[in-house]
DNA sequence: TTGAAAGCGCTACCAT
DNA sequence: ATGGTAGCGCTTTCAA
C-alpha cells in the first residue's frame, strides 16, 4: 500500500474511465517488450539505447500510430513547443505575413503558433492572452504595444521571452520589433508637402484604439507643422478599414470645400479604394488629386495609378520575433528592439 | 508514509526542480484558506461552493495573478480546448480568412486555434500534423482533400471531428465544407466561350501537388470538350502564385504564336500582373486578350479593367468549419458535407 | 458544501 | 544501456 503508482494497488478497481482510443507510450513499451521509461528515452535521445531496443521500439511505434502526448510531456517537464501570438485580425494581409513569418521560423525548430485575435480591442487582448497563457506556452508574439494594464502585468510575470511587434514601444514588456510609424507618416508628409500639396486629408481609424493609426497621425501633424501649413481636424476621416468605404470617403473629400489636393491613407484599401472611384467618376490622379497609402500591398503596384506608399517588411517582422523567441529560449543573449524600417515607395498617384 | 501526494513526504526532500514562478492551484487555495479542490470546484462549478468560499478564492486569484495551467487541466480531463487547422500557407488572403471564419467560431465556444502551415507539401502536412496531434485537439480543420496516406490513417484513428475544407472530397475523412473547384472552373470556361473566345490559355501551380488546380483544370478541359474545342497542352502555363509572375506569364503568351485570345488564371494575382502588363504594354483587356481570375479576392475590383473572376466564400467556409468541430463536440448531429458554392462575378475583363 | 485519494501520460532523478 | 519511483498541476470518483 505504499506508492500511488499503479491503478490496481487501490482495492477498488476502477478502469480507466473512459475507452481510449490513442495508444499510449505505455502501450508502445508493452508491445517492444522493454520498460516505458526506454522508450522515452528512445524518443528524446536516441544515441542512448542499443541498436536492438532502437528497432524494436520503432516497429511497435509504427504499429500502433503512436502519437507522443505533448500534453503529459510538457506537463512533465515544464516545456512547451507552443508559440503564441496574438494579432488584431488574422485576415487583414499585414498580420498574415507577420503571422506566416513567425510561423516559418518556430516550425523549424519544432514550436507550432497558437493564434489569437483581438479585433483590435485591448479588453478582448486581455482574454485571449489570459486563455492562451493557460497552455504556458514557450513565448509570446504580441501586435502593436497597446495593451490593457492586466495584459501588461500578465505578461511581465510570465517569466517568458514576450515580443510586440510592429511597432518600437518606448517602454517594451521584452522585445519588440517593428518600424517607426511616427517617421513613416512624416516621410510621406514631407513627400506630399514637397510635391506641392498643401491641403492634404488623413484617413484612419479611430486613433484611440489603434495605436499605430495614433503615431501615424502623429507624424502627419509633424509634417504639416514642419511646413508651417495649419492642422485642420476636418480633413481628417475616421473609417473602417476596405475598399468599399475608400469610394464611399472619396464622395466625403469631394464635397469638402475647398477640397484637398491630396490625401494621405494610412492603408493601401482606402487609397485604392478612392483611386478606383476618382477614376469612375472621371477625377484626375494625382492631376486633380493626389493619393497616398501605407503598407504596399498587392494592390498598390497594380491598381492605375500606381500607389504611392510605405514599405514595411511585414514577413521579415514575423521571422525576426520568432527568431528573438528562439533564441531566447536556447538560451543566447538577444537584441531588445529591432527597428526594421521602412521605405517610401513613390510611384504615380502623388 | 502512505501516499505520494507531498513532496515532503519522502525523507528525501528535494524541492521544486525549477524555481517555478507561475502561481498554481495549490497555491491559490492556501492563499484562500480552502482546499486545493475547492478552488477548481469554483472554477469550474461556481455555483456549488458558497459565497464566502467564491469570495476568498476570487481574491486570491486576483491577488496572484492565477491563470489555471490547461496543459494540467488538458492531462486530467482527457479534454482540450484546441482546435488545430492545417492550411498550405497563412499569409495567401484566401487562406487567411478561413482562418479568420475558424478562428471567430472557436473561439467564441473557448477554444483556440493551433495553426500550422504545410507549404502545400503532403510530406510537410504529414510532418504538421503528428505534431500538431500530440497536443490531442479537440478537432482539427485541415485545407483540401489531398493527403497522405498516413495523413488520412492519423486523422482517421484520431477519433476527433476532422473538417476538410475548400473541397467537396469524394471521401471525406470526417466531415467538409467547400465547393466544387472543377464546376467553377467549368462555369468560367463556359462564360469564356459563350464570349466568343477560342483559344483559351489557363495558368496554374504544378496540379500534381495542388488537388485544387488539378480539378480547376479538369473543369477548364471539359468546358473546352463541351465547345469541341481541342486542348492544347501549350497553353497551360505553370507558376508559383503572385503578380510579378503574372507580367512575366504575360510575355510567354504574347511569345505564342497564334496568340491566345483569352487566359483563365486560376489565382487573381496572376490575372491581375498580366492586366497590369498588359497596360504597360498597350494590350487591350479585353479586346486583345481577355483575362480571367479566381478568388475574388480584393485587387480584382478595383484594377482597370476590373476582372471577371469567380467568389468563393472563404470567411464563410472557416465559419462553418469551427460550427461543425464545436457542434460536433457538442454531440449535436452534423452535416456530413456542406457545399457553400461559389459565384461568376463577371466583370470588364473578358 | 467541502475534502481526500487516485491518476491523466509523461519526464527527471537516481540507481543498477 | 536500462529501469524504478516520484511527481508535473490538475480533475475525477468517492466519501464526509
Amino acid at each position: 500500500m505504499a506508492s500511488a503508482m499503479n491503478k490496481s494497488s487501490t482495492g477498488n478497481v476502477k478502469r480507466t474511465r473512459k475507452a481510449h482510443p490513442q495508444a499510449s507510450m505505455h502501450d508502445v513499451a508493452r508491445h517492444a517488450g522493454v520498460s516505458l521509461i526506454t522508450v522515452s528515452r528512445f524518443l528524446r535521445t536516441p544515441g542512448k539505447v542499443s541498436e536492438r531496443t532502437r528497432q524494436l521500439v520503432e516497429d511497435a511505434i509504427a504499429e500502433l500510430g503512436y502519437v507522443p502526448n505533448l500534453v503529459a510531456g510538457g506537463l512533465a517537464s515544464s516545456q512547451s513547443t507552443i508559440v503564441s501570438m496574438i494579432v488584431p485580425f488574422v485576415s487583414h494581409g499585414v498580420f498574415a505575413e507577420a503571422i506566416q513569418g513567425v510561423s516559418d521560423v518556430v516550425d523549424a525548430h519544432g514550436y507550432n503558433v497558437l493564434l489569437g485575435h483581438s479585433t483590435g480591442s485591448v479588453e478582448r487582448e486581455e482574454a485571449i492572452l489570459r486563455s492562451i497563457l493557460g497552455y504556458r506556452p514557450a513565448g509570446v508574439v504580441i501586435q502593436g504595444a497597446n495593451h490593457s494594464e492586466r495584459t501588461v502585468e500578465f505578461l511581465r510575470k510570465a517569466a517568458m521571452p514576450v515580443v510586440e511587434i510592429g511597432t518600437l514601444p518606448e517602454t517594451p514588456i521584452g522585445m519588440a520589433v517593428g518600424y517607426s510609424n511616427h517617421q513613416a507618416a512624416l516621410a510621406m508628409t514631407r513627400h506630399l508637402i514637397a510635391r506641392g500639396y498643401r491641403r492634404i486629408g488623413f484617413v484612419g481609424t479611430d486613433p484611440a484604439t489603434n495605436d499605430r493609426i495614433l503615431q501615424r497621425l502623429a507624424g502627419y501633424r509633424q509634417g504639416l507643422d514642419e511646413a508651417g501649413i495649419a492642422f485642420d481636424p476636418a480633413l481628417v476621416l475616421r473609417s473602417p478599414f476596405g475598399i468599399v468605404e475608400g469610394r464611399q470617403l472619396l464622395h466625403v473629400y469631394r464635397s469638402m470645400q475647398p477640397m484637398p489636393d491630396a490625401v494621405f491613407c494610412a492603408s493601401d484599401l482606402w487609397a485604392a479604394g478612392m483611386i478606383s472611384e476618382c477614376r469612375k467618376q472621371g477625377i484626375g490622379v494625382p492631376t486633380d488629386l493626389a493619393i497616398a497609402g501605407f503598407n504596399d500591398q498587392d494592390i498598390a503596384s497594380v491598381i492605375d495609378p500606381a500607389i504611392t506608399t510605405i514599405r514595411v517588411p511585414r514577413y521579415e517582422i514575423g521571422r525576426q520575433a520568432g527568431r528573438m523567441i528562439v533564441e531566447t529560449i536556447a538560451g543566447r543573449s538577444v537584441e531588445r528592439m529591432v527597428d526594421v524600417g521602412f521605405e517610401l515607395v513613390v510611384r504615380d498617384s502623388t
